[in-house]
RNA sequence: GGGUGCUUAGCUCAGUUGGUUAGAGCGCUUGCUUGACGUGCAAGAGGUCAUAGGUUCGAGUCCCAUAGUACCCACCA
């Protein structure tokens, strides 16, 4: 039996560990439909959460819910190398130890971040199991294992053959921290206070100078150019001059280019084409030299004189205080602008000309924005915003930079000899090749984590029978990093989209709407929540607390509500275990009204759960339900029972609505319900997971009884709120006009029931076809007079309103007929209460 | 500059294909040791659904405009 009072660890002891041994996770039953969803996979050194709690709770709904639909269900598990966030991490632990990664060397460096790894990689899966996650731990996979490797060099190969990845000098984003080219998406651009100083670029053979505004001098080194606008009067003439560099005092061209803009600072740029990516085009249009001015730790190189070996940051200080001297510096004027910053080590970004890998993107996106029209074979969003974040991506994606000049991924297929490259599975023979030393963009290897895990490039039973994927879920944030490369090259290398639909929900703030950080302090870590409330109610609290794809702000004080509603649930289970224990076959003869109005509810309940979870709308399935259990079921049906407690009909429909109610809170709430599913006396399967989910039958509506008692229901409350409003005490004296043993017993009227009127001042309250006359005294207050006057008027302008609307002849024949209908009865309520309150 | 949300009760949020006195949790008021639960029960107060138009028999819901707010993308020499 369960105890007195819900106690989450208990409950939750021991019960993923028993589901797992059981190998109630596992894929594979031929006979079913197949049904499939890839885990996100989280950063291998990195700790869950509370997104990652929402992201997987999502997913163990949707699985627990088709597994209890009969699907044969594959969750596939893995972890993200994650290239640069890992090396990062080790090189900070190497260099805590005195050990620099370079002197390390490649090998040692790489061993220490298995080792890393696998130390790490531990503690994502004892939190995915506190979560309670149905995941298949048989199919899980790593993005750097054997197969993914194997996938990912194809995958190259490939590419490279089809002229789809090429290898190139041009601007990219470069992490002088991390000392590697990044992609633009992993380029953050914050706000920071800046300057634009003026400097002299005196025109070659006159005292006259262009005043030439820069939010970076120090790049002045790499200046091949001054472009002014083709159109702009005041600079014509001067097209075609020549101006001298400050400093370097060589001489460098005025060109005209659209890139000037008149109406901007003074019109006249400079351009730097290494270390800017607007100039580099500039630069490219006009044939002019790039000029590299910096090592790749950002500090100045030989082309910047004597400033040399400075970094960035001095450089700047130290030359804009030389020529403020030497009388070149006009002025300095203070803006705030955004600059970009490295999304992993926080660093300023360096435009930089260096030579990388690229994806030609053009043709790839132009594709999807194809299959994204075709209905049958689109990824459809959900909610379907989302999709324009797809296409708005495909429609503006540049080529893809995925070189890294790390250590830790999957190094480049590419072998070089002189000027000679071979790209191939394996190098190639001769001697005097060399591998190329870069790794790939980690992204690279997880856009092919819906196909890549279940076998491909091999053409495995799972592949064939899992992909395309039935769901991805995730947060909004990673639809450019992720969804957008995962549906590009599922459909350049499978011919299909990865997945049918993509469920998108949205990110968890602090209460104030703030983003959770370190820096700020605000971050909860979900293992505490669980502590506190379990994991049951914490699950429940963040799949329904908003709708899909918007935020949430994470207010503690709802979890602990939650856990209040899993207290009441299971006492309502405990009520029910202790009243059929001995139930050993269900019998459902000699129905009362009351077993007929809940088991009509329920069927509608199912009808209404079923069509939610199917749309994936968790939020309104949670709250349908939570009506449906604490007012349906506890405040009435419950309450009903016990005045028919031996009955043995009663007890099996105690039982059908609790097991039911059970079933469909399982996918949310695992734990408990599990727990109270075992105590049940009769059992469809050894665990709630392997019931069926509860199926609509609409022979099991009865919609008479179902309206009669909801009459009483209704005149139930009416009563209360009239005794209660009016301060009638329990003894006073009531003639019912009913013998209706339910309405007797919910008001306790059996030792003040009377058969006859009496003849003093009393209070009508009517529901339907029920009335009853409570005999009491009282003097009304003026207070009370005048709420009695407010609710007359209120009722008499609700009347008055209804009958108009009813005698809308368009109303009348348009709306539905039951509807109307709905509305001559309310009318018909509402003039009765007017009676009884005029009195 | 382009785009996407949001604006509903004191707070945090729901609100299915438009259907007529708008829902929940928390908070608030009143009463209650009712034999599953005081982590509870019963009753209640509280909203001109941001503003202004339009479509419709009917608008929180659809359309247009405005304001506030948040985020995304681009630009920022």
């Amino acid at each position: 039996m369960l105890d007195t009072k819900y106690d989450h660890q208990k409950v939750e002891a021991g019960k993923y560990e028993n589901w797992k041994s059981k190998g109630y996770f596992k894929s594979g039953d031929k006979d079913k439909k197949p049904f499939s969803i890839v885990i996100p996979p989280p950063n291998v050194t990195g700790k869950l959460h509370l997104g990652h709690a929402m992201n997987v709770t999502l997913q163990d709904i949707i699985i627990r819910y088709k597994k209890m639909q009969g699907f044969d269900c594959l969750w596939l598990p893995g972890m993200d190398h994650a290239a640069i966030a890992t090396e990062a991490k080790v090189v900070k632990k190497l260099k805590s130890q005195g050990i620099d990664k370079y002197e390390y060397g490649r090998d040692n460096f790489l061993q220490a971040c298995w080792d890393w790894t696998h130390e790490y990689g531990g503690n994502i899966r004892d939190q995915w199991a506190k979560m309670g996650i149905a995941v298949d731990y048989d199919k899980e996979r790593f993005t750097l294992d054997e197969g993914l490797n194997k996938a990912v060099t194809q995958v190259f190969v490939d590419y490279y053959n089809e002229g789809l990845i090429y290898r190139g000098e041009k601007i990219i984003n470069w992490d002088p921290e991390a000392k590697t080219a990044l992609s633009n998406e992993e380029v953050i651009y914050k706000d920071v206070k800046g300057a634009f100083y003026h400097l002299k670029y005196y025109i070659e053979g006159t005292n006259d100078y262009l005043d030439v505004a820069t939010t970076r001098p120090e790049t002045l080194f790499g200046d091949t150019a001054v472009a002014v606008n083709p159109e702009d009067k005041r600079y014509k003439d001067l097209i075609g001059k020549n101006v001298i560099l400050p400093v370097v005092n060589k001489l460098i061209p005025i060109v005209a280019d659209e890139h000037a803009d008149p109406e901007f600072g003074t019109g006249v740029v400079k351009i730097t084409p290494a270390h800017d990516p607007n100039d580099y085009e500039v630069g490219k249009r006009h044939n002019l030299e790039m000029i590299v001015v910096m090592n790749p730790d950002a500090t100045m190189n030989d082309k910047a004189l004597q400033y040399e070996g400075m970094t960035r940051e001095e450089c700047r200080e130290a030359l804009v205080k030389d020529l403020e001297k030497d009388d070149l510096l006009i002025r300095i004027e203070p803006i705030t602008h955004s600059v970009g910053h490295s999304e992993r080590t926080g660093v300023m970004v360096e435009p930089y000309l260096s030579k990388q890998w690229f994806v030609k993107m053009g043709d790839l996106a132009k594709k999807v924005l194809k299959m994204q029209q075709d209905k049958t074979s689109k990824v459809n969003f959900i909610p379907a915003r989302f999709e324009k974040i797809l296409k708005h991506w495909m429609e503006i994606s540049y080529d893809w930079c995925i070189s890294r000049q790390l250590w830790w991924g999957h190094r480049i297929p590419a072998w070089y000899k002189g000027d000679e490259v071979y790209v191939g599975t394996s190098a190639p023979k001769g001697d005097g090749w060399v591998q190329d030393e870069d790794v790939l963009d980690t992204w690279f290897s997880s856009a092919l984590w819906p196909f890549s895990t279940l076998g491909w490039p091999d053409k495995t039973e799972d592949f064939k029978r899992y992909f395309p994927n039935d769901v991805l879920v995730t947060a909004y944030d990673i639809i450019f990093f992720w969804v957008a490369r995962m549906i590009f090259q599922s459909e350049h290398i499978t011919g299909v989209a990865p997945f049918k639909y993509c469920i998108i929900h949205g990110l968890i703030r602090d209460k104030e709407g703030r983003k959770m950080s370190k820096s700020l302090g605000n971050g909860i870590d979900p293992m505490d929540m669980i502590d506190e409330y379990g994991v049951d109610a914490l699950r429940y609290y963040l799949a329904t607390d908003v709708a899909l794809g918007t935020d949430l702000r994470f207010d503690v004080d709802k979890v602990s509500s939650t856990w209040n509603y899993i207290n009441k649930i299971w006492n309502a289970s405990r009520f029910v275990l202790l009243n059929i224990e001995n139930l050993s076959n269900l019998e459902f003869t000699n129905l009362t009204d009351e077993d007929k109005w809940i088991l009509t509810k329920y069927q509608k309940l199912v009808k209404s759960m079923t069509k939610h979870m199917d749309k994936y709308e968790f939020n309104l399935a949670g709250s349908e339900l939570y009506t449906f259990i604490w007012e349906d079921f506890c405040s009435n049906y419950i309450e009903f029972s016990k005045f028919n407690a031996e009955s043995n009909t009663t007890k099996s429909v105690l039982y059908t609505i609790l097991l039911g109610i059970l079933k469909m809170l399982h996918p949310f709430m695992p734990f408990v319900t599990e727990e109270i599913y075992t105590k049940m006396p009769i059992l469809e399967a050894e665990s709630i997971m392997l019931t069926t989910y509860p199926q609509y039958d609409k022979l099991l509506l009865f919609e008479e009884e179902t309206m009669k008692v909801n009459d009483k229901i209704a005149f139930i409350s009416a009563f209360r709120n009239i005794k209660n409003e009016n301060n009638i005490p329990s003894s006073a004296q009531v003639l019912l006009n009913t013998d209706d043993d339910i309405i007797i017993k919910m008001l306790k009227l059996q030792d003040s029931r009377i058969s006859k009127p009496l003849d003093i001042n009393s209070y009508n309250v009517k529901y339907g076809s029920y009335e009853a006359t409570i005999y009491y005294e009282k003097v009304m207050t003026e207070e009370e007079k005048e709420a009695l006057n407010k609710q007359i008027l209120n009722l008499e302008a609700s009347i008055s309103r209804r009958k108009n609307l009813l005698a809308n002849e368009n109303y009348v024949n348009k709306a539905p007929k039951d509807l109307v209908a709905k509305e001559r009865a309310t009318l018909a309520y509402e003039e009765e209460q007017l009676k009884i309150l005029k009195g």
